[in-house]
RNA sequence: GGUCCGUUCGUCUAGGGGUUAGGACGUAUCCCUUUCACGGAUAAAACACGGGUUCGAUUCCCGUACGGACUACCA
């Protein structure tokens, strides 16, 4: 085996990656680049009903977002290809027979019919039907039927599967790299299925060869394996291979209620469990995605690295880079990590924040037409989404409709209505503009008339913007520009009479 | 049902035989501020239960309860 770290993440292309399955990504990805070590992508196409056009495209797509780099495999290329597994179909078939050279396998030619109506008798009688050592002595398989007759069989190219022969008392036991020694007997597992009658192989013999030919060293996935790694255990010891080490990642669980995060939870919750948008190209529907709603990758593996993970110090906010120095596998919780949505928004808050006005700006495209820079610099403390800041600053562009009338009715008064007025003509004939000289002429003004600036910033603000509050109203005014702002002034007094 | 895995504030978690059980999100209050937000401060808030082991268990062991995963010719 290598000594370098290898690791990979194989997800099957059956529709959006799940943003569990980013987690595990960024897992394997973390690990890799913490040990100097290698991150590979491998494709597990091997059922072909469940194929989805668009899948692998997506995959490719939304790790690229987070920023999680292959080195090897699928989009990387490397000494393996090809790193699709539905174009390795040939090889599994090789080592398939090779375990039933050596007694490990056999073929059987069971129909899934005959094994549901198995399945059945056994389920009436109050047990659950398994392919052991027990039940194959009285099915139809390469240990029961005449030699010749098998022979017969295959020559005649009945339809048949390859089944591991696993030992009927034997103490199977490995040690996870999160969860420490786990023990299972053999009779616990049934005759796993290795070889499909379409001659794909099932993800057990797929993934234990594939990871021993690609040389991974560490095999980091999600909980929901952890049952049948004593299978891939027993797979290895037939073949007579070194194991990888298992880490087997604890869950994202539904953020109420029980259970594994769904992508019922998504429509429930108002919020994304994809990284990505994704149409589903059969029905049409369409889930969101994290990128769309706003959140930023750093944000997103921030959140995501904290969800079962955390480096034992007081540090909330990791660059990607911080993460990769901090990380290791011993660190990871054991139990399922609830999904709260409130704390990524936190993380994309904070990241916003972070960000120059220029990039958030340019995040923004030409959703904002003028003066970019200034209005992200005007909201962006105050958002928690990028997008927010151009539907905060419709205002600037757009007069009000009409005044908060508490405000108005409140706090609208001949005094203020003096102010306006005088400040609308100091305005006309001052030189530059902008949020200083607004704010100078509006003292002056105030001054001179002996009313307190307390008295008229609020209502102020509701003649300029409509609104009772906001962001920074000087800064505001510089944007709207002279020309508006004493335009908007002079609406308000012809709109408020207070005669 | 069976097998396996798990259980510290509402949530993410730190810790670990003797601690005022720490941090973050969220919540509440206060301060800052022309407003709102940001920011700052403060507060409420947790070791599932029962037995052991021990001078002493939240921490170690065993049960119980609860939760989860798996139980396909799906991954």
């Amino acid at each position: 085996m290598s000594d370098q770290v290898r690791v990979r993440f194989a997800p099957s292309p059956t529709g959006a990656l799940h943003i569990g399955g980013v987690r595990t990504a960024l897992y394997n990805y973390l690990f890799a680049r913490k040990m100097g070590g290698k991150m590979l992508l491998r494709i597990e196409d091997t059922d072909q009903n469940r194929f989805v056009p668009g899948a692998e495209a997506y995959i490719l797509e939304a790790l690229k977002w987070v920023g999680i780099e292959i080195d090897e495999g699928m989009g990387a290329g490397g000494p393996h290809e090809p790193y699709r597994q539905s174009e390795r179909k040939p090889l599994y078939r090789d080592y398939a027979e090779a375990l039933i050279a050596n007694g490990k396998a056999y073929y059987a030619f069971d129909t899934t019919d005959e094994l549901d109506a198995m399945r059945q008798t056994f389920e009436s009688q109050g047990s659950a039907f398994q392919y052991n050592a027990i039940t194959r002595t009285r099915l139809k398989n390469s240990l029961t039927l005449p030699a010749d007759e098998v022979k017969a069989k295959l020559a005649a190219g009945e339809p048949y599967v390859i089944r591991l022969k696993v030992p009927a008392k034997e103490e199977i036991r490995f040690q996870d790299l999160i969860r420490d020694w786990v023990n299972v007997h053999s009779s616990q597992i049934d005759d796993k299925v290795l070889l499909k009658a379409d001659g794909m192989p099932t993800y057990h013999l797929a993934n234990v060869v594939d990871d021993h030919l690609m040389d991974i060293t560490h095999v980091i996935r999600g909980e929901e394996w952890l049952p049948s790694a004593p299978l891939h255990v027993l797979l290895y010891q037939s073949f007579g291979w070194e194991m990888p080490r298992f880490a087997h990642l604890p869950l994202l669980l539904k953020p109420e209620g029980n259970g594994k995060l769904s992508k019922r939870d998504a429509d429930l919750g108002g919020f994304p469990v994809f990284p990505l948008e994704w149409k589903d190209p059969s029905t049409g529907v369409v889930s969101r995605g994290f990128r769309e709603e706003g959140y930023l990758p750093e944000a997103t593996i921030n959140f995501l690295a904290f969800l079962g993970w955390n480096p034992g110090t007081e540090q909330e906010m990791f660059t990607k880079e911080e993460l990769i120095e901090a990380f290791s596998l011993e660190k990871i919780h054991k139990a399922g990590a609830r999904f709260d949505i409130a704390k990524a928004k936190w993380f994309n808050q904070q990241y916003l924040k972070q960000r120059s006005d220029e990039s958030v700006a340019a995040l923004l495209g030409d959703a904002l037409p003028a003066h970019a820079a200034a209005i992200v610099h005007l909201l962006k403390d105050r958002v928690t989404f990028p997008q927010e800041i151009v539907t905060q600053s419709r205002f600037l562009f757009e007069a009000p409709e009409q005044y908060d009338e508490q405000v108005i009715a409140g706090k609208w008064n001949a005094d203020v209505e003096g102010v306006v007025r005088a400040y609308a003509e100091a305005l006309a004939t001052a030189g530059t503009f902008n949020a200083e000289t607004a704010k100078e002429i509006l003292h002056q003004v105030t001054d001179a008339k002996g009313v307190k600036m307390g008295k008229v910033m609020q209502p102020l603000r509701v003649v300029l913007t409509g609104a009772p509050a906001g962001p920074d109203l000087m800064l505001s005014m510089e944007i709207m520009g002279k020309e508006e702002v004493i335009a908007r002034l002079e609406t308000a007094l012809t709109r408020l009479q207070t005669a």
